[in-house]
RNA sequence: GGGCGGUUAGCUCAGUUGGUUAGAGCAUCGCGUUGACAUCGCGGAGGCCGUAGGUUCGAGUCCUAUACCGCCCACCA
């Protein structure tokens, strides 16, 4: 067989093995529905991808998710349940739109000399060159998904679902058009959901200024405001009811400064009595609270920007003036009008547009909204009766929260990109037509003469519907009626409301059932100081330049590992080394394990006699499946990659591999039954490890495999090889014959003692090459020690001609290094090197220490804690003490002897 | 204003249902390179588990309060 090379190289390797799995149809779940021998009685395990913006480039977010979806899709096809994982883009409504008006700014052209048409065709261009990029660099990522039923929210079948899902609703009753206020991006130019809209903490003024009163300029009430141009648009001045400052006021009328329209006073008990002046300008047409405040009072509702967030015709001698501008000009006439009381420094929040970063306009607007509320209680009763899992459990309480104070969302924006709302309005008879198909009349007058609503949906509201319409929905397709409703939905917590609470409202109200059983949440991926990644800030990392560099494997590792549910994860490159490092550990392993597969005989006649380390290894190689069952059941993905890790490289790398050295030397028995392990543990370890790292265990477990059918009956499976490692069977652990725990602790007395050994060569400065002699006095683990002779000698580098292991000894060595551990006592006759008073020291501080120890056990065995715990704790800890007893004993005699 | 998360070794983080000497990686110190691996091996040093109380025989783990950092939600001009 040809020599594996001596480091890993990814590189060469995860193409060709993407490529081999795909081509093979591993991706595709093994039961499928358009399958021949489809048998419906398997409940499948089905997670749909968060679609990616389909013309994104990766980033440190996919690889995260990616990883963790591959991880959980490759453990449960392993386990042999049909697998799919449907992948897909989104088309990303507002973000795909700025970047090509970017690019078409830059040859420049914008979007409204093109015209609809053609923008929508340059759009559709980009998404063509770009739009199979990030899948592309999702499958780099090593995504095992199902690429046949890849799909993009704007394909036909999803715009069919799309307005399916429209049309629904509007005929229940639960879509409705109005105006109302809404979020206004002077940027974008198109209304925004309120989860659009963030706000930032930031300084700016608050203006004290007088409202004069009509009937006499002398009287004025005192008001305060952070947006001066606002003024414009007042329609009252609203006091508190009680508050006797201004109850005179109540009823009258003021001025509007600069514009004098007369405006009246009114009581509402809104008014905060101890915020700024106790009294409050009220401008309905631009402000929230006002516009609830308008509604009440029936006030005039002044609209005073238009799209661009320019004065319009109603802001009088600053119409056509920028809102901010604007807000400059009018404090400075009603200085010179001598309106104006102070102006404050003050901190406020203030709304941005998430999107564009601009400062977000509320505005009256017509747009379409969904009402909520009934489909807020069917997502809330999902998840409060357990039929939704969310995983970590706290984030139920946040998603309870948000669903119990839903707001109508607007679902339409002004854009050119997305679905298009499916309503049509006559010019004649002015009624809607809302419909599936297309229509070439109005379905009341039958007239002609209709146009399509301008405007595109939210691109959530088809993210909404993804679940399901990825799958065929809403026609019962076999993929819908078999795969949904779909199991995990695996996503980062910052999108907790913007997706998967809108998921679980509209698969209640479409499907009748929740769209996945159980939402497992990630966190954000950070730097590695915590600070959010950014190119701004350059502090990103690049994750297709870390794969070019250390390997997806090495990637993949880290971003799973460094994750607990629900948490944010801080990646720096230092880790990615480390992981990379682990691949290539495991790529050596391997390598000695075929390695030594080659040289070993034929097939003993004599059954297995298993040595203490092969035992051991074994025993804790079951207790490592069982755990890492345990904790994926749990969903502690992180936890259990970090517990291979170590049983890999700790236990069975710098253990059980050093050991196996030996027992191949030792006879040709015992070398094919400690292959016979090695090829065992590599391979079970293999398969636990491959949904973390697909490409090494792969690539690896291929080498092995053939290695080992090319020295025929030498190890197999029970259930034979399989074709690929990415299908192999996922290991179960044999169950627990009793044995085990005993080899484990005996094991561990090995281990303690040879590093003992080993640190007294380092204290010494003993040169590694040297071999030193040693006298053991083994007393009750005689047995053990005898067996484990030849291991002790060469780990410890021990001189084996001149080692000796004795049950007792009557007469022991003076003047030696001397140690006790687990009740072994060992002489180590290093006569040249001896130096007495060093020893001496030597031995008290560990008698010191043992000492300490002792005193902590009898008083903590002479406490209640003797009667009140458990008698197994008790027990342990009594075990201790006299491990320490005997231990101090022997030291002191040690002490003693020394001259 | 309400809520959530974090606080453990120099750094970045783990830590099952409370069990009695607290772990990893990186960094650091010492020794070591002709056959698995220097992307390595061996050994070492390094921690009143934010603070103060409480529950308990026993607390990094549960409860209460508190400080600091971060996040989310909310209409205070």
């Amino acid at each position: 067989m040809k020599e594996l090379p001596k480091a890993y190289e990814f590189s060469t390797v995860e193409e060709k093995l993407y490529a081999w799995w795909e081509k093979e149809g591993f991706f595709k779940p093994s039961n499928d529905p358009k399958a021949p021998n489809f048998d419906p009685a398997k409940k499948p395990y089905v997670i749909s991808i968060p679609p990616p913006n389909v013309t994104g480039g990766l980033h440190l977010g996919h690889a995260l998710f990616v990883a963790m979806e591959d991880l959980m899709i490759r453990y449960h096809r392993m386990k042999g349940i049909p697998t799919l994982w449907v992948p897909g883009t989104d088309h990303a409504g507002i973000a795909t739109q700025l970047m090509v008006e970017k690019m078409l700014e830059e040859k420049g052209l914008s979007r409204e000399e093109l015209g609809r048409e053609k923008f929508e065709a340059e759009i559709w261009a980009w998404k063509h060159k770009f739009g199979s990029r990030i899948t592309q660099q999702i499958r780099r990522l090593g995504a095992s998904c199902d690429w046949e039923r890849e799909r993009f929210t704007l394909d036909e079948g999803l715009s069919t679902a799309v307005r399916e899902a429209f049309v629904r609703l509007y005929e229940k009753g639960l879509i409705y058009r109005g105006p109302r206020m809404i979020n206004w991006s002077p940027r974008l130019k198109t209304a925004v959901s309120d989860l659009e809209v963030e706000y930032v903490e930031e300084p700016g003024f608050l203006y004290y200024f007088k409202y004069r009163l009509a009937d006499d300029p002398e009287e004025f009430i005192a008001v305060a405001t952070t947006r001066p141009e606002t003024i414009l648009g007042d329609t009252a001045v609203a006091v508190h009811p009680e508050d006797e400052r201004y109850t005179k006021f109540i009823g009258k009328k003021v001025l509007v400064p600069i514009l004098n329209r007369e405006i009246p006073v009114i009581a509402d008990d809104y008014v905060d009595r101890e915020f700024g002046t106790g009294s409050l300008k009220i401008t309905p047409a631009h402000d929230p609270n006002d516009y609830d405040i308008g509604k009440r009072h029936h006030l005039e509702f002044i609209s005073i920007l238009d799209k661009n967030a320019i004065i319009n015709e109603n802001g009088g001698p600053y119409s056509g003036m920028d809102r901010f501008a604007c807000r400059k000009a009018i404090w400075k006439d009603m200085q010179a009008a001598n309106l104006v009381i102070k102006e404050q420094p003050y901190m406020h929040m203030v709304p941005r547009s998430e999107r564009g970063g601009e400062i977000i306009e509320p505005m009256i607007s017509t747009q379409w909204f969904v009402n909520m509320k009934p489909l807020a209680e069917r997502g809330l009763e999902a998840v409060n009766n357990g039929q939704i899992d969310i995983i970590p459990e706290r984030f139920s309480k946040i998603y309870n929260n948000w669903l119990e104070n839903i707001q109508d969302w607007c679902i339409s924006r002004q854009l050119w990109w997305g679905h298009r709302i499916p309503v049509w309005y006559c010019s004649d008879c002015k009624h809607i037509t809302v419909s599936r198909e297309d229509p070439d009349q109005c379905e009341k007058c039958q007239s002609k003469n209709i146009h399509q609503d301008e405007d595109v949906l939210d691109t959530w509201f088809s993210s909404g519907l993804w679940p399901f319409s990825t799958l065929g929905w809403p026609e019962k397709t076999p993929d819908f009626n078999y795969f949904y409703p779909t199991t995990m939905m695996e996503t980062g917590y910052d999108i907790l409301f913007f997706w998967v609470a809108r998921m679980i409202m509209f698969g209640l109200e479409f499907t009748d059932q929740a769209p996945f059983e159980t939402v497992y949440l990630h966190g954000i991926i950070r730097d590695e100081n915590g600070v959010k990644m950014s190119k701004t800030k350059g502090n990103s990392i690049d994750p297709l330049e870390v794969m070019d560099e250390m390997g997806t494997d090495a990637l993949r590792f880290t971003v799973l590992v460094g994750s607990t549910p629900g948490n944010d994860t801080n990646i720096s490159i230092k880790k990615v080394e480390a992981n990379r490092n682990f691949a290539n550990k495991v790529w050596n392993a391997g390598r000695f394990v075929i390695g030594n597969l080659e040289k070993c005989p034929e097939k003993p006649i004599q059954p297995p006699e298993w040595t203490l380390a092969d035992s051991w290894i074994w025993a804790r190689m079951n207790e490592l499946i069982r755990d890492v069952e345990r904790l994926f059941t749990n969903h502690q993905y992180g936890e259990a990659g970090r517990q291979i890790y170590d049983f890999f490289w700790s236990e069975f790398a710098d253990w059980y591999l050093e050991i196996a050295k030996i027992q191949i030397a030792e006879s040709p028995d015992r070398a094919f039954y400690t292959v016979q392990t090695l090829i065992k543990v590599l391979d079970i370890s293999l398969r636990l490890l491959h949904p973390f790292t697909p490409f090494v265990t792969e690539e690896l477990w291929g080498h092995l495999k053939s290695a080992c059918q090319e020295n025929s009956g030498l190890f197999s499976p029970k259930h034979g090889w399989e074709e690929a490692l990415i299908i192999a069977k996922w290991p179960t652990a044999q169950d627990i014959e009793g044995w085990e725990d005993q080899k484990i602790k005996n094991f561990n007395i090995i281990q303690e003692i040879v590093r003992s050994m080993r640190n007294i060569r380092t204290e010494k400065r003993i040169p590694p090459s040297k071999k030193i002699p040693a006298i053991i006095v083994a007393g009750e683990k005689l047995d053990i020690l005898t067996d484990q002779a030849a291991t002790i000698i060469a780990l410890a580098n021990l001189d084996k001609t001149e080692t000796r292991i004795f049950q007792h000894l009557e007469d022991k060595p003076g003047n030696q290094t001397t140690m006790v551990l687990s009740g072994v006592e060992i002489f180590l006759p290093l006569d040249d090197l001896i130096d007495v008073d060093a020893e001496k020291d030597r031995i008290n501080r560990e008698l010191n220490e043992i000492q300490n120890q002792i005193t902590r056990l009898e008083t903590l065995l002479n406490s209640p804690f003797a009667e009140k715990a458990p008698a197994a704790v008790v027990q342990k800890e009594k075990e201790k003490l006299n491990q320490f007893q005997e231990t101090s004993v022997k030291l002191k005699q040690q002490f003693d002897n020394l001259a």
